[in-house]
DNA sequence: TCTGAAGACTTCAACAGTAAAGTTCGAAGC
DNA sequence: GCTTCGAACTTTACTGTTGAAGTCTTCAGA
């Protein structure tokens, strides 16, 4: 009875939750289920971590994506609202919206191709190359307390498996195209 | 020239966006990165292959987490808004209306409680825990099948890794309280 | 018992995303 | 040189989330 945190509970650690699991759902494999779980979860606590220090910055995480793409696209630094969108995983209809808050903001412009009319190209500004700067410092201080616990020969295991994994989904799941279990 | 794939260029690879990232800020650890980014796209590619799978069972994403936090709950089966909000990362509002949708679809019940009638109590219905049932076995498929070019010795690696990261990132934010990089 | 404070949930208004229809321009065929 | 097709973006209507304000109940103190 002193171990029910009353109604008032919050998550379910990482072990309780696979214990739970083996409970309710025998067939689960226990590790696979904990690389899984760990996965999610990871990506929960870096989300609102990255979160917290783009919105000291003034801007949200998913401006700090869009400079991103535009910066790591290299030398004139623009690209299509289509083309944005698909690095991003959004429809065209969000980056539309998107662009229009954040050229309202002054951190990218938004102009008509000038050799086909039907075009957009959207650029960073000096302002939004300077957050995205600043976004970037925050980020690696916050990757490198992230990762202080494993050995330099430990990230590099790490950092192999997990493109092993990732290279596993994107064969099976072109470009968010095909599904990975065919299930139909 | 015969190396861009003009203005409908996708996502690029993994490794040409961490040899951007040196190439437009030269602090950055690669090593580092790449463990992020890659954890970060997978994330996103198993989103979109759970969305599939649960979208063929006729209910969200959304929704099966919300089955899967009331089932690993245990034997009663039922938890109040508040806390399934915590469970979840949600706001309590965000759960109200999710509830909402959800016992309108029958997929789970919602109860004031007789000793305490400002509390509620949402409980699984029949028809929920065999969603959730086929959702689970679905992705215990899925999750094999990313998995399965690991060992069963890597798995056992990379999850005790993953869950050391985890650690280190919950012990700095206690409930998505706290920060990791103390900035303010 | 009454009153005030705190807790648990809901309501409301505003914002962000999606799907589908709409607009506009460019290019290919007649 | 029209016309039609298709591509690229935008608009519209709707869904889901958030933050803030509101409601209702319990509990502690007067």
């Amino acid at each position: 009875m002193a171990d029910t945190p009353g109604p008032g509970a919050s998550e379910p650690s990482l072990d309780e939750q696979i214990a739970a699991y083996q409970r309710e759902f025998q067939d689960l494999d226990p590790q696979v289920e904990k690389v899984v779980s760990a996965l999610s979860r990871l990506n929960r606590r870096m989300h609102v971590a990255y979160g917290r220090q783009t919105a000291e910055l003034g801007i949200s995480n998913a401006e700090w994506e869009v400079l991103k793409a535009l910066v790591l696209a290299g030398d004139p630094y623009r690209l299509g609202p289509g083309d944005l969108a698909k690095r991003l995983g959004l429809t065209p209809a969000a980056m539309t919206h998107r662009i229009d808050r954040m050229v309202a903001e002054g951190l990218v412009t938004r102009e008509r191709d000038e050799n086909n009319r039907v075009r957009v190209i959207v650029g960073i500004t000096e302002e939004g190359r300077s957050k995205w700067l600043e976004a970037m410092r925050m980020a690696t201080v916050f990757e490198e307390e992230l990762l202080q616990d494993l050995s330099g020969e430990e990230r590099g295991r790490l950092g192999e498996m997990l493109t092993r994994l990732l290279r596993r989904v994107e064969d099976a799941q072109p470009d968010a195209g095909g599904r990975l279990s065919d299930l139909d």
